[in-house]
DNA sequence: GTCTATAATCAGATAGAC
DNA sequence: GTCTATCTGATTATAGAC
């Protein structure tokens, strides 16, 4: 907890928010019998659905701040009821980390991310990037934001590093064949790609945009820049 | 700390890290006078610099997942003494987080962020943001990756809120004045190169490459984009 | 499957000797 | 100014009744 020792927990100055957002419906079957619980809109006790709520919290308040207890509150469930279901808070991280990566090596097995020039190539990658980033919102900000702390973190960075150092070559590739500007180090500018790419999951929320208008954008932004691009035969502004 | 109850603190997943990177020397004479110190290259203990470690190590391990126990080892000196120096772990974020929104609202006083067209202004912004970034790395990391758990953090968060509004505002004039690329939205586009500036936090490190060289490839990169550029007449590629 | 109660440990912060 | 020792409360996790 933060702050100096104060007796009531209403008087620290971390607000409670409850998990909204809208969740696949569990299993009929896996609904507990007798619904006698009285809490408010309650998500379901499988296992995936509460990685999703355990990874939903996580990112608001940071992995380390969350107590079992918040997650417990946040799945409408006590605390020891909760630690039926799930191991303990680390494998809760895990499994969140691996939709998260599952998700994006994913796009490097697709057919498309090894078809065509190195940046005809790029760009569908970075265009399905920004898909799965909005279909596994909680899980690939998770992973986004990890500091290392623990075995499993760093295990989920490595992974990371990984796919990163893809992109890097492929970069490096459409460099090479004169695909994009040259005069700058392909390992930084896939940075920069990375980073404006993987920034999405600090503002982007489902429904706030279309994910095919924001993959444009990105897209748009990434290779053609945020510059008005004057008609072929004009003068270029000075 | 993190996962089951272990009875050696060296079992555990977490790696002590030491605070590397370089420090502005102190002044000699806050210096402590008896240097019967023993251990290795100890900063100094004066107010700044004990900001400069502790927004460092936040940065490294997350802000929760550090203890005053770790932010007075950083420091070369127990626990009790560290309380000597600071009020506690929140008044030094609070100060570190100064440092850092003072930083960049002081970008928005400076004349040329007021002189020539919408879009002379925001590269002007841009590259000092840049800049900015880099002489208060730690520090303005720390502003970046803020959760708004307690009340100091919701405070510099409102405040991050406004400077991203200027910048918000800047992008729609440029807009407007046909500067900036027609067809999005000013508010996704002012995200994405905000998002795209502020991830360079995320690996840049001062020495890897000079300051100026960085912030005119992350212009180049924001309002050119990566692609290649065909020389005036030539025909795009396809 | 869920609960109350509690164990074991670790956090932020302080007291008081030197 | 620094230290050892300690307080208070929160944390992860478990025991065992229902």
């Amino acid at each position: 907890m933060r702050g100096p020792p104060v007796p009531g927990r209403a008087a620290q100055g971390r607000t409670l928010r409850r998990v909204t957002g809208t969740r696949p419906p569990a299993p009929e079957g896996e609904r507990p019998a007798g619904g006698a619980r009285e809490r408010r809109a309650r998500p379901a006790y499988d296992p995936s659905s509460l990685v999703e709520v355990a990874a939903q919290v996580f990112n608001e308040r940071g992995y380390d701040a969350t107590s079992m207890e918040d997650l417990s509150a946040a799945a409408g469930i006590t605390k020891s009821s909760f630690y039926h279901h799930v191991r303990g808070k680390e494998a809760l991280l895990r499994a969140a980390l691996e939709r998260a990566l599952d998700g994006l090596f994913g796009i490097l097995d697709e057919p498309a991310a090894s078809t065509g020039t190195p940046l005809t190539r790029l760009r569908h990658i970075v265009r399905r990037q920004v898909e799965v980033l909005a279909a596994e919102l909680p899980h690939v900000t998770l992973l986004l934001r990890l500091r290392g702390n623990t075995e499993t973190e760093r295990w989920a960075l490595e992974r990371r590093r990984e796919f990163d150092a893809a992109i890097t070559r492929l970069v490096r590739d459409a460099q090479t064949a004169g695909e994009l500007r040259t005069g700058s180090d392909p390992a930084v500018d896939a940075r920069l790609l990375s980073g404006l790419v993987n920034s999405l999951v600090e503002w982007y929320r489902p429904g706030r945009m279309p994910v095919d208008a924001l993959a444009s954008e990105v897209d748009r932004m990434a290779f053609e820049g945020l510059r008005a691009h004057v008609p072929a035969g004009e003068a270029r502004p000075s």
